[in-house]
DNA sequence: GAGTGGTCTAGACCACGGG
DNA sequence: CCGTGGTCTAGACCACTCA
């Protein structure tokens, strides 16, 4: 054992050590590590270490890696998410890609809409009858290429059915505005927060490694009359976004 | 190798063998797993697969173990925390434990108060003066005795000099309470959510494993004049939180 | 004292993908 | 082809703690 014993075991502290490298910005997005052997021979210990001390780090995502391609620095840039963003402002622009753009990113968006037999979560959620349908438009919205976040809304299929929500070519008018047109104006809204390891198919459709975090956001939003009439569940990786809030009083 | 050939590797799939007996309510709070020799001689594996299993539980915040005790399911109840609550109300009382009294959780509150050199974050949110002290009401939230998150109140120490906020017995009255009568009332909210794996700190005051992802909030608070009077950290261990919003519009 | 988790060694085989 | 990550085996030693 050559560990200076810091008392940590060996692989935290060569975790720790990239880690460092990572965070000061001495190593950037992309950069290529060590092979597991070298890295290996460097430290005097056996691979398993190695092996224990990169899995640290992927599960902070801060590394990419596949066989033969080796292993590399993951570090995307973090945007601010206004919460407010979630609602289309009344001119028909999509406020969440202006603020995206604002700091400097370039957003775009893939949309999907499918209408649904909803789980129970959605049922309960928006109050639907037995056997009532849901639509729901599923938003992949990346940046800079890169996936960044999912956002599905679901609505009553019978509440939307013919309008121009059921239109995924349609990306600029969201769920609010169109709702508002039908007289079904959102006025409020519950919002719940959770965190948690992402799921397989939010692994493969963000790209992300099964140990990153995400932000798990859902947003129920009703009419003046307390009706609701959206349930948007969205999946922010850890690193890659931080939300906020204004709150008044 | 037994493997039913899922696809995945054999450390995946046992994990996910046991969390689903977690998560399904077959195992309970505190039930004790075998030990790994056993799993590996059931299973047909070796330690090391054990050992890895285990480990993605253990992130997952499933189960707590220590030498020679074996290991336990860890699965806590989990609150909801309305973030309105993080202001007292006027009638002095704590709304945070009343919120989880209402959800039947019996909590307490370890507070202590420090004046300290605060640290750049402190300085930029608050906009202090170089060399300017604040004075931080550190607190631990637990409910059935069990650690439940940490809030740090950080206010410029000029502005609380010799009010009720330096002394740690008067629990009752919150910053808010205390600011208000000095004229400072906080009447504007700027929340910042995030997510990570928690820091050493995190982990030994809130006994939490270092996989388990935390939801970290921040909230900066203004008078009606825009000055920042107090900023906030909040540590939320995510297997024992939601947080929750009200918005409007 | 002995059993347990925690860590580590020194190998092995496979799938995959770049040259 | 062959180097790489991904996974796994079959051991080992230590510290701690429960009986």
């Amino acid at each position: 054992m050559t560990s200076p014993a810091t008392g940590q075991p060996a692989y935290v502290r060569i975790a720790a050590e990239w880690a460092e490298r990572i965070d000061s910005g001495n190593l950037r997005h992309g950069d290529q590590l060590p092979t597991r052997d070298e890295l290996a021979e460097q430290y005097g210990v056996s691979k398993t270490v190695i092996r224990d001390a990169l899995g640290l780090l992927h599960q902070d995502g801060y590394l990419e890696s596949g066989t033969r391609r080796g292993t590399r620095v993951y570090r995307l840039r973090r945007f601010e998410l206004p919460m407010y963003v979630l609602e289309a402002d009344d001119r028909g622009r999509d406020a969440f890609e202006d603020a995206v753009k604002a700091q400097g990113g370039s957003p775009y968006q893939h949309i999907r809409v499918e209408t649904v037999a909803p789980n129970p979560q959605i049922v309960e959620a928006l109050n639907l009858e037995a056997g009532e349908l849901a639509t729901v438009r599923r938003r992949l919205r990346t940046i800079d290429g890169v996936p960044y976040c999912i956002v599905d809304s679901y609505f009553p299929h019978a509440l939307v059915r013919g309008t121009a929500i059921e239109n995924p070519e349609n990306i600029q008018r969201g769920g609010r505005h169109v709702l508002r047109e039908n007289g079904m104006e959102m006025v409020r809204h519950h919002d719940t927060i959770r965190s948690r390891r992402p799921h397989a198919r939010e692994i493969s459709e963000l790209g992300i490694s099964a140990g990153l975090p995400i932000i798990r956001h859902d947003r129920l939003s009703r009419t003046a009359e307390g009706k609701p009439v959206r349930f948007m569940m969205s999946v922010f990786p850890s690193d890659r976004w931080e939300i906020t809030y204004e709150v008044e009083r």
